[in-house]
DNA sequence: ATCTTAACAAGCACTCTTGCTTGTTTCAAA
DNA sequence: TTTGAAACAAGCAAGAGTGCTTGTTAAGAT
Protein backbone atom coordinates (compact mmCIF):
# COMPACT_ATOMS: atom_id res chain seq x y z
CA UNK A 1 0.00 0.00 0.00
CA UNK A 2 0.67 3.76 0.27
CA UNK A 3 4.02 4.63 2.05
CA UNK A 4 6.07 1.63 0.97
CA UNK A 5 9.06 2.37 3.04
CA UNK A 6 9.60 2.09 7.00
CA UNK A 7 6.77 1.39 9.57
CA UNK A 8 8.03 -1.72 11.34
CA UNK A 9 5.58 -1.29 13.73
CA UNK A 10 6.79 -3.49 16.59
CA UNK A 11 10.33 -3.33 18.97
CA UNK A 12 12.25 0.26 18.96
CA UNK A 13 14.61 -1.90 16.32
CA UNK A 14 18.15 -2.79 15.81
CA UNK A 15 21.19 -0.86 15.28
CA UNK A 16 19.91 0.14 11.30
CA UNK A 17 17.91 3.21 11.46
CA UNK A 18 14.22 1.42 11.68
CA UNK A 19 11.35 2.26 13.74
CA UNK A 20 11.53 5.34 15.89
CA UNK A 21 9.70 7.97 15.10
CA UNK A 22 8.36 6.44 12.31
CA UNK A 23 4.95 6.10 14.03
CA UNK A 24 4.28 9.80 13.80
CA UNK A 25 6.12 9.95 9.84
CA UNK A 26 3.57 7.46 8.52
CA UNK A 27 0.67 9.32 9.96
CA UNK A 28 1.93 12.46 9.26
CA UNK A 29 2.21 11.00 5.21
CA UNK A 30 -1.26 9.79 5.41
CA UNK A 31 -2.48 13.32 6.92
CA UNK A 32 -0.80 14.77 4.02
CA UNK A 33 -2.03 11.63 1.43
CA UNK A 34 -5.76 12.42 2.84
CA UNK A 35 -5.55 16.16 2.64
CA UNK A 36 -4.76 16.02 -0.92
CA UNK A 37 -7.44 13.85 -1.71
CA UNK A 38 -9.97 16.20 0.10
CA UNK A 39 -8.03 19.07 -2.21
CA UNK A 40 -8.93 17.11 -5.55
CA UNK A 41 -12.40 16.49 -4.49
CA UNK A 42 -12.95 20.65 -3.68
CA UNK A 43 -10.19 22.11 -5.90
CA UNK A 44 -9.59 19.76 -8.74
CA UNK A 45 -6.71 18.04 -9.86
CA UNK A 46 -4.99 21.01 -11.06
CA UNK A 47 -6.12 24.02 -8.81
CA UNK A 48 -4.53 21.57 -5.79
CA UNK A 49 -0.94 22.93 -4.94
CA UNK A 50 1.45 22.15 -2.33
CA UNK A 51 0.70 24.72 -0.31
CA UNK A 52 -2.93 24.11 -0.10
CA UNK A 53 -2.27 20.34 0.74
CA UNK A 54 -0.19 21.55 3.47
CA UNK A 55 -2.43 23.77 4.78
CA UNK A 56 -5.24 21.70 4.93
CA UNK A 57 -2.54 18.73 6.54
CA UNK A 58 -2.13 21.60 9.34
CA UNK A 59 1.76 21.41 8.21
CA UNK A 60 4.15 24.09 6.41
CA UNK A 61 5.24 23.64 3.07
CA UNK A 62 8.49 22.19 4.53
CA UNK A 63 7.24 19.40 6.13
CA UNK A 64 5.11 18.18 3.11
CA UNK A 65 8.22 18.99 0.97
CA UNK A 66 10.35 17.15 3.40
CA UNK A 67 7.77 13.73 3.29
CA UNK A 68 6.99 14.17 -0.37
CA UNK A 69 9.94 15.41 -2.49
CA UNK A 70 7.57 16.51 -5.03
CA UNK A 71 3.87 17.43 -5.74
CA UNK A 72 3.89 14.09 -8.71
CA UNK A 73 5.01 11.49 -5.56
CA UNK A 74 2.44 13.05 -3.44
CA UNK A 75 -0.05 12.21 -6.49
CA UNK A 76 1.78 9.03 -6.72
CA UNK A 77 0.88 8.07 -3.13
CA UNK A 78 -3.12 9.44 -3.66
CA UNK A 79 -3.38 6.95 -6.23
CA UNK A 80 -1.97 4.16 -4.38
CA UNK A 81 -3.98 4.94 -1.21
CA UNK A 82 -7.39 5.60 -3.79
CA UNK A 83 -6.45 2.22 -5.18
CA UNK A 84 -6.48 0.25 -2.00
CA UNK A 85 -9.05 1.88 -0.74
CA UNK A 86 -11.44 1.28 -3.63
CA UNK A 87 -10.57 -2.48 -3.88
CA UNK A 88 -11.34 -2.61 -0.16
CA UNK A 89 -14.44 -0.99 -0.23
CA UNK A 90 -15.39 -3.28 -2.97
CA UNK A 91 -14.40 -6.59 -1.75
CA UNK A 92 -16.44 -5.24 1.78
CA UNK A 93 -19.51 -4.57 0.29
CA UNK A 94 -19.07 -7.73 -1.88
CA UNK A 95 -18.63 -10.03 0.78
CA UNK A 96 -21.69 -7.94 2.92
CA UNK A 97 -24.18 -9.30 0.75
CA UNK A 98 -26.42 -12.32 2.12
CA UNK A 99 -26.03 -15.41 -0.01
CA UNK A 100 -29.80 -15.52 -0.32
CA UNK A 101 -30.39 -12.08 -0.87
CA UNK A 102 -31.30 -10.29 -5.02
CA UNK A 103 -27.74 -10.62 -6.19
CA UNK A 104 -28.84 -8.19 -9.15
CA UNK A 105 -30.08 -5.59 -6.68
CA UNK A 106 -27.08 -5.62 -4.57
CA UNK A 107 -24.38 -5.39 -7.20
CA UNK A 108 -26.15 -2.58 -8.39
CA UNK A 109 -26.39 -1.09 -5.23
CA UNK A 110 -23.02 -1.92 -4.70
CA UNK A 111 -21.12 -0.46 -7.68
CA UNK A 112 -23.85 2.56 -6.98
CA UNK A 113 -22.71 3.62 -3.90
CA UNK A 114 -19.22 3.26 -5.06
CA UNK A 115 -19.30 5.18 -8.15
CA UNK A 116 -20.99 8.06 -5.63
CA UNK A 117 -18.44 7.92 -3.01
CA UNK A 118 -15.73 10.68 -2.66
CA UNK A 119 -13.06 8.06 -3.54
CA UNK A 120 -14.91 7.59 -7.08
CA UNK A 121 -14.94 11.71 -7.43
CA UNK A 122 -11.56 12.10 -6.99
CA UNK A 123 -10.18 9.42 -9.20
CA UNK A 124 -12.74 10.79 -11.86
CA UNK A 125 -10.74 14.18 -11.63
CA UNK A 126 -7.57 12.02 -11.51
CA UNK A 127 -8.79 10.56 -15.38
CA UNK A 128 -9.68 13.47 -16.69
CA UNK A 129 -6.30 15.20 -15.69
CA UNK A 130 -4.94 12.25 -17.52
CA UNK A 131 -6.12 12.40 -20.68
CA UNK A 132 -4.19 15.04 -20.97
CA UNK A 133 -1.33 14.73 -18.61
CA UNK A 134 1.31 12.07 -19.56
CA UNK A 135 2.65 11.25 -16.32
CA UNK A 136 -0.23 10.93 -14.18
CA UNK A 137 -1.54 8.75 -17.02
CA UNK A 138 1.24 6.65 -16.75
CA UNK A 139 0.97 6.79 -12.70
CA UNK A 140 -2.99 5.59 -12.82
CA UNK A 141 -3.08 3.23 -15.55
CA UNK A 142 -1.64 0.15 -13.90
CA UNK A 143 -4.41 0.73 -11.05
CA UNK A 144 -6.84 1.11 -13.45
CA UNK A 145 -6.30 -1.40 -15.14
CA UNK A 146 -5.73 -3.29 -11.61
CA UNK A 147 -9.09 -2.20 -10.39
CA UNK A 148 -11.51 -3.44 -13.33
CA UNK A 149 -9.60 -6.76 -13.43
CA UNK A 150 -10.40 -7.11 -9.72
CA UNK A 151 -13.98 -6.07 -10.55
CA UNK A 152 -14.36 -8.55 -13.34
CA UNK A 153 -12.98 -11.67 -11.69
CA UNK A 154 -15.21 -10.81 -8.19
CA UNK A 155 -18.05 -10.70 -10.36
CA UNK A 156 -17.19 -13.49 -12.38
CA UNK A 157 -16.64 -15.91 -9.11
CA UNK A 158 -19.37 -14.49 -7.09
CA UNK A 159 -21.90 -14.97 -10.23
CA UNK A 160 -21.53 -18.60 -11.00
CA UNK A 161 -24.70 -18.84 -12.68
CA UNK A 162 -23.40 -16.27 -15.33
CA UNK A 163 -20.93 -18.52 -16.17
CA UNK A 164 -23.17 -20.40 -17.92
CA UNK A 165 -23.00 -17.67 -20.66
CA UNK A 166 -19.93 -15.68 -21.00
CA UNK A 167 -21.18 -13.22 -23.91
CA UNK A 168 -24.14 -12.41 -21.90
CA UNK A 169 -22.26 -12.27 -18.49
CA UNK A 170 -19.80 -9.30 -20.36
CA UNK A 171 -22.74 -7.42 -21.62
CA UNK A 172 -24.69 -6.92 -18.10
CA UNK A 173 -21.00 -6.10 -16.68
CA UNK A 174 -20.48 -3.39 -19.25
CA UNK A 175 -24.19 -2.10 -19.20
CA UNK A 176 -24.15 -1.95 -15.39
CA UNK A 177 -20.40 0.04 -15.40
CA UNK A 178 -21.50 2.26 -18.20
CA UNK A 179 -24.56 3.32 -16.78
CA UNK A 180 -23.87 3.89 -13.56
CA UNK A 181 -20.43 6.02 -14.36
CA UNK A 182 -22.81 8.04 -16.72
CA UNK A 183 -25.29 8.83 -13.78
CA UNK A 184 -22.66 9.36 -11.21
CA UNK A 185 -20.58 11.50 -13.69
CA UNK A 186 -24.25 13.36 -14.52
CA UNK A 187 -24.41 14.00 -10.57
CA UNK A 188 -21.29 16.23 -10.53
CA UNK A 189 -21.06 17.69 -13.51
CA UNK A 190 -24.47 18.25 -15.31
CA UNK A 191 -27.48 20.36 -14.44
CA UNK A 192 -29.81 18.12 -15.60
CA UNK A 193 -31.97 15.90 -13.50
CA UNK A 194 -33.31 12.56 -14.21
CA UNK A 195 -35.32 9.78 -12.04
CA UNK A 196 -32.10 8.03 -10.86
CA UNK A 197 -34.21 5.33 -9.06
CA UNK A 198 -36.13 4.78 -12.30
CA UNK A 199 -32.75 4.00 -14.38
CA UNK A 200 -31.84 1.86 -11.49
CA UNK A 201 -34.59 -0.22 -11.36
CA UNK A 202 -34.93 -0.71 -14.90
CA UNK A 203 -31.19 -1.62 -15.02
CA UNK A 204 -32.05 -4.27 -12.45
CA UNK A 205 -34.85 -6.08 -14.40
CA UNK A 206 -32.54 -5.99 -17.72
CA UNK A 207 -29.81 -7.82 -15.60
CA UNK A 208 -32.38 -9.77 -14.10
CA UNK A 209 -33.16 -10.86 -18.41
CA UNK A 210 -29.78 -10.92 -19.31
CA UNK A 211 -29.06 -13.69 -16.55
CA UNK A 212 -28.83 -16.85 -17.98
CA UNK A 213 -31.58 -19.90 -17.04
CA UNK A 214 -30.50 -22.22 -14.82
CA UNK B 1 -23.86 33.85 -31.67
CA UNK B 2 -20.24 34.31 -30.36
CA UNK B 3 -19.18 38.07 -31.26
CA UNK B 4 -21.96 40.12 -30.19
CA UNK B 5 -21.20 43.66 -31.37
CA UNK B 6 -19.93 44.63 -34.79
CA UNK B 7 -20.38 42.81 -38.50
CA UNK B 8 -22.48 44.05 -40.33
CA UNK B 9 -21.17 42.50 -43.61
CA UNK B 10 -22.58 44.98 -46.05
CA UNK B 11 -22.23 48.34 -47.02
CA UNK B 12 -19.09 50.25 -45.50
CA UNK B 13 -21.35 51.97 -42.82
CA UNK B 14 -22.55 55.42 -42.29
CA UNK B 15 -21.03 58.04 -40.22
CA UNK B 16 -20.78 56.58 -36.95
CA UNK B 17 -18.56 53.71 -36.21
CA UNK B 18 -19.90 50.27 -37.99
CA UNK B 19 -18.26 48.29 -40.61
CA UNK B 20 -15.03 48.92 -41.32
CA UNK B 21 -11.97 46.50 -40.64
CA UNK B 22 -14.57 44.40 -38.94
CA UNK B 23 -14.50 41.69 -41.07
CA UNK B 24 -11.10 41.21 -40.16
CA UNK B 25 -11.52 41.17 -36.74
CA UNK B 26 -14.21 38.78 -36.68
CA UNK B 27 -12.45 36.36 -38.83
CA UNK B 28 -9.81 37.30 -36.07
CA UNK B 29 -12.47 36.84 -33.38
CA UNK B 30 -13.37 33.42 -34.64
CA UNK B 31 -9.59 32.35 -35.33
CA UNK B 32 -8.93 32.67 -31.72
CA UNK B 33 -12.10 30.81 -30.31
CA UNK B 34 -10.77 27.95 -32.22
CA UNK B 35 -7.90 27.91 -31.22
CA UNK B 36 -9.13 27.68 -27.49
CA UNK B 37 -11.26 24.79 -28.55
CA UNK B 38 -8.45 22.98 -29.34
CA UNK B 39 -6.26 24.09 -26.78
CA UNK B 40 -8.67 22.60 -24.38
CA UNK B 41 -9.10 19.39 -26.35
CA UNK B 42 -5.36 18.81 -26.47
CA UNK B 43 -4.24 20.49 -23.11
CA UNK B 44 -7.53 20.53 -21.15
CA UNK B 45 -8.83 23.12 -19.47
CA UNK B 46 -6.48 24.32 -17.32
CA UNK B 47 -3.56 24.09 -18.88
CA UNK B 48 -4.81 26.41 -21.85
CA UNK B 49 -3.28 29.68 -20.88
CA UNK B 50 -3.71 33.34 -22.99
CA UNK B 51 -0.05 32.12 -24.74
CA UNK B 52 -1.33 29.26 -26.10
CA UNK B 53 -4.24 30.29 -27.66
CA UNK B 54 -2.27 33.18 -29.32
CA UNK B 55 0.39 30.91 -30.68
CA UNK B 56 -2.04 28.71 -31.77
CA UNK B 57 -3.95 31.50 -33.55
CA UNK B 58 -0.98 33.18 -34.57
CA UNK B 59 -1.23 36.55 -33.12
CA UNK B 60 0.84 37.95 -30.25
CA UNK B 61 -0.59 37.70 -26.70
CA UNK B 62 -1.40 41.63 -27.10
CA UNK B 63 -3.49 41.02 -30.49
CA UNK B 64 -5.70 38.10 -28.48
CA UNK B 65 -6.10 40.32 -24.89
CA UNK B 66 -6.96 43.30 -27.65
CA UNK B 67 -10.07 41.39 -28.61
CA UNK B 68 -10.37 39.44 -26.05
CA UNK B 69 -9.75 41.56 -22.11
CA UNK B 70 -9.54 38.11 -19.97
CA UNK B 71 -9.23 34.64 -20.49
CA UNK B 72 -12.60 34.22 -19.30
CA UNK B 73 -14.14 36.40 -21.66
CA UNK B 74 -12.55 34.03 -24.10
CA UNK B 75 -14.15 30.92 -22.68
CA UNK B 76 -17.54 32.90 -22.81
CA UNK B 77 -17.20 32.86 -26.62
CA UNK B 78 -15.99 29.29 -26.57
CA UNK B 79 -19.25 28.29 -25.20
CA UNK B 80 -21.20 30.46 -26.82
CA UNK B 81 -19.58 28.61 -29.65
CA UNK B 82 -19.49 25.17 -28.98
CA UNK B 83 -23.46 25.30 -28.09
CA UNK B 84 -24.43 26.80 -31.35
CA UNK B 85 -21.73 24.26 -32.74
CA UNK B 86 -23.79 21.82 -30.87
CA UNK B 87 -27.28 23.05 -31.70
CA UNK B 88 -26.75 23.01 -35.44
CA UNK B 89 -25.06 19.79 -35.47
CA UNK B 90 -27.69 18.11 -33.47
CA UNK B 91 -30.56 19.30 -35.66
CA UNK B 92 -28.62 18.20 -39.00
CA UNK B 93 -28.19 15.03 -37.80
CA UNK B 94 -31.78 14.97 -36.77
CA UNK B 95 -33.05 16.27 -40.39
CA UNK B 96 -30.89 13.62 -42.25
CA UNK B 97 -32.87 10.99 -40.85
CA UNK B 98 -35.22 9.50 -43.54
CA UNK B 99 -38.90 9.03 -42.96
CA UNK B 100 -38.87 5.61 -43.11
CA UNK B 101 -35.99 4.78 -40.91
CA UNK B 102 -35.47 3.13 -38.39
CA UNK B 103 -35.37 6.21 -35.70
CA UNK B 104 -34.10 4.03 -32.58
CA UNK B 105 -30.98 3.14 -35.06
CA UNK B 106 -30.38 6.39 -36.37
CA UNK B 107 -31.08 8.60 -33.21
CA UNK B 108 -28.48 6.05 -31.26
CA UNK B 109 -26.13 6.36 -34.10
CA UNK B 110 -26.87 10.47 -34.15
CA UNK B 111 -26.01 11.12 -29.82
CA UNK B 112 -23.06 8.08 -30.66
CA UNK B 113 -21.34 10.46 -33.46
CA UNK B 114 -22.44 13.51 -31.09
CA UNK B 115 -20.80 12.18 -28.03
CA UNK B 116 -17.70 11.06 -30.16
CA UNK B 117 -17.19 14.63 -31.64
CA UNK B 118 -14.44 17.16 -30.59
CA UNK B 119 -17.29 19.55 -29.71
CA UNK B 120 -18.62 17.14 -26.86
CA UNK B 121 -14.93 16.51 -25.74
CA UNK B 122 -14.47 20.55 -25.29
CA UNK B 123 -17.59 20.53 -23.44
CA UNK B 124 -17.15 17.92 -21.30
CA UNK B 125 -13.45 19.25 -19.85
CA UNK B 126 -15.45 22.39 -19.54
CA UNK B 127 -17.85 20.70 -17.17
CA UNK B 128 -15.71 19.00 -15.18
CA UNK B 129 -13.57 21.78 -14.40
CA UNK B 130 -16.94 23.75 -13.77
CA UNK B 131 -17.50 21.29 -11.19
CA UNK B 132 -15.18 23.50 -9.20
CA UNK B 133 -14.86 26.56 -10.32
CA UNK B 134 -18.01 29.01 -9.85
CA UNK B 135 -17.54 31.15 -12.42
CA UNK B 136 -17.60 28.72 -15.15
CA UNK B 137 -20.38 26.94 -14.07
CA UNK B 138 -22.40 30.11 -14.68
CA UNK B 139 -21.50 30.28 -17.98
CA UNK B 140 -21.79 26.57 -18.97
CA UNK B 141 -25.14 26.20 -17.08
CA UNK B 142 -27.13 27.99 -19.28
CA UNK B 143 -26.51 26.54 -22.34
CA UNK B 144 -26.34 23.28 -20.86
CA UNK B 145 -30.19 23.54 -19.68
CA UNK B 146 -30.72 24.99 -23.13
CA UNK B 147 -29.21 22.19 -24.76
CA UNK B 148 -30.73 19.71 -22.82
CA UNK B 149 -34.24 21.77 -23.21
CA UNK B 150 -33.45 20.92 -27.21
CA UNK B 151 -32.78 17.89 -27.26
CA UNK B 152 -35.67 16.92 -25.23
CA UNK B 153 -38.27 18.88 -26.98
CA UNK B 154 -36.91 17.79 -30.47
CA UNK B 155 -36.88 13.87 -29.62
CA UNK B 156 -40.24 14.76 -28.37
CA UNK B 157 -41.75 16.19 -31.71
CA UNK B 158 -39.71 13.93 -33.94
CA UNK B 159 -41.32 10.71 -32.51
CA UNK B 160 -45.03 11.23 -31.94
CA UNK B 161 -45.04 7.86 -31.29
CA UNK B 162 -43.81 7.41 -28.53
CA UNK B 163 -46.20 10.36 -27.14
CA UNK B 164 -48.48 7.32 -25.90
CA UNK B 165 -46.49 6.99 -22.67
CA UNK B 166 -44.21 9.68 -21.64
CA UNK B 167 -42.78 7.60 -18.33
CA UNK B 168 -41.55 5.40 -21.08
CA UNK B 169 -40.20 8.28 -23.19
CA UNK B 170 -38.03 9.44 -20.45
CA UNK B 171 -36.59 6.50 -19.41
CA UNK B 172 -35.74 5.65 -22.83
CA UNK B 173 -34.50 9.07 -22.95
CA UNK B 174 -32.37 8.74 -20.25
CA UNK B 175 -31.08 5.41 -20.91
CA UNK B 176 -29.96 6.66 -24.19
CA UNK B 177 -27.77 9.32 -22.84
CA UNK B 178 -26.44 8.39 -20.16
CA UNK B 179 -25.00 5.55 -21.61
CA UNK B 180 -23.84 6.93 -24.62
CA UNK B 181 -22.36 9.43 -22.02
CA UNK B 182 -21.00 6.85 -20.12
CA UNK B 183 -19.38 5.24 -23.14
CA UNK B 184 -17.43 8.39 -24.92
CA UNK B 185 -16.44 9.04 -21.36
CA UNK B 186 -14.96 6.22 -21.10
CA UNK B 187 -13.46 6.35 -24.78
CA UNK B 188 -11.22 9.45 -23.80
CA UNK B 189 -10.21 8.41 -19.92
CA UNK B 190 -10.51 5.39 -19.19
CA UNK B 191 -8.15 2.44 -20.42
CA UNK B 192 -10.56 -1.01 -20.39
CA UNK B 193 -11.49 -2.11 -23.37
CA UNK B 194 -15.26 -3.16 -24.11
CA UNK B 195 -17.21 -4.10 -27.23
CA UNK B 196 -19.04 -0.60 -28.14
CA UNK B 197 -21.13 -2.18 -31.00
CA UNK B 198 -22.50 -4.74 -28.50
CA UNK B 199 -23.53 -2.27 -26.41
CA UNK B 200 -25.31 -0.17 -28.61
CA UNK B 201 -26.78 -2.71 -30.24
CA UNK B 202 -28.49 -4.46 -27.08
CA UNK B 203 -29.23 -0.56 -26.28
CA UNK B 204 -30.97 -0.28 -29.47
CA UNK B 205 -33.55 -3.34 -28.94
CA UNK B 206 -34.08 -2.42 -25.35
CA UNK B 207 -35.39 1.44 -26.98
CA UNK B 208 -37.47 -0.40 -29.45
CA UNK B 209 -38.86 -2.64 -26.73
CA UNK B 210 -39.81 0.27 -24.60
CA UNK B 211 -41.41 1.98 -27.73
CA UNK B 212 -45.23 1.80 -27.33
CA UNK B 213 -47.27 -0.41 -28.96
CA UNK B 214 -49.23 2.00 -31.99
C1' DA C 1 -4.09 64.55 -47.59
C1' DT C 2 -5.12 64.14 -42.83
C1' DC C 3 -7.16 62.46 -38.84
C1' DT C 4 -9.16 58.86 -36.12
C1' DT C 5 -9.81 54.45 -34.67
C1' DA C 6 -9.04 49.74 -34.36
C1' DA C 7 -5.68 45.81 -35.11
C1' DC C 8 -1.81 44.16 -33.52
C1' DA C 9 3.01 43.93 -30.99
C1' DA C 10 5.95 44.12 -27.10
C1' DG C 11 7.22 45.00 -22.55
C1' DC C 12 6.30 45.46 -17.50
C1' DA C 13 4.52 44.49 -12.89
C1' DC C 14 2.33 41.37 -9.97
C1' DT C 15 1.06 36.91 -8.30
C1' DC C 16 1.35 32.09 -7.72
C1' DT C 17 3.71 27.74 -7.73
C1' DT C 18 7.49 24.78 -7.48
C1' DG C 19 11.46 22.82 -5.49
C1' DC C 20 15.84 23.82 -3.16
C1' DT C 21 18.45 25.28 0.81
C1' DT C 22 19.24 26.61 5.36
C1' DG C 23 17.93 26.56 10.20
C1' DT C 24 15.57 24.69 14.45
C1' DT C 25 13.46 21.19 17.37
C1' DT C 26 12.70 16.49 18.96
C1' DC C 27 13.79 11.98 20.10
C1' DA C 28 16.10 7.59 20.19
C1' DA C 29 20.54 5.31 20.42
C1' DA C 30 25.08 5.20 22.33
C1' DT D 1 24.67 13.35 28.36
C1' DT D 2 25.95 13.60 23.89
C1' DT D 3 25.11 12.78 19.13
C1' DG D 4 22.87 12.16 14.86
C1' DA D 5 19.02 11.58 12.05
C1' DA D 6 14.57 12.72 11.03
C1' DA D 7 10.49 16.05 11.54
C1' DC D 8 9.35 20.27 10.68
C1' DA D 9 9.70 25.58 9.51
C1' DA D 10 10.90 29.33 6.67
C1' DG D 11 13.08 31.80 3.16
C1' DC D 12 14.72 32.18 -1.74
C1' DA D 13 15.26 31.85 -6.78
C1' DA D 14 13.31 30.61 -11.10
C1' DG D 15 9.49 30.11 -14.16
C1' DA D 16 4.92 30.79 -15.79
C1' DG D 17 0.51 33.17 -16.19
C1' DT D 18 -2.44 37.25 -16.12
C1' DG D 19 -3.69 41.71 -17.28
C1' DC D 20 -2.22 46.53 -18.06
C1' DT D 21 0.21 50.03 -20.59
C1' DT D 22 2.73 51.95 -24.20
C1' DG D 23 3.93 51.97 -29.06
C1' DT D 24 3.35 51.00 -34.16
C1' DT D 25 0.79 50.05 -38.40
C1' DA D 26 -3.04 50.16 -41.51
C1' DA D 27 -7.39 51.47 -43.23
C1' DG D 28 -11.64 54.07 -43.36
C1' DA D 29 -13.79 58.74 -42.84
C1' DT D 30 -13.55 63.59 -43.82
Amino acid sequence: MGRNMKKPEKQPAGPGEIGWQARKSAATRDQIISAAIRCIVESSYSKTTMMKISEKAGLSRGATLHHFPSKMDIIRAVVAYLHEKRIQAFRRSIKDIPPDADMAHMAIQAYSDHVNHPIYVALFELSVAARTDQELKEILHPAQIAFDREWYQTAWDLFPEWQADREAFDLALNLSQITMEGMAIRNFTHARKYDRERLLEYLEEKIRELKPAV
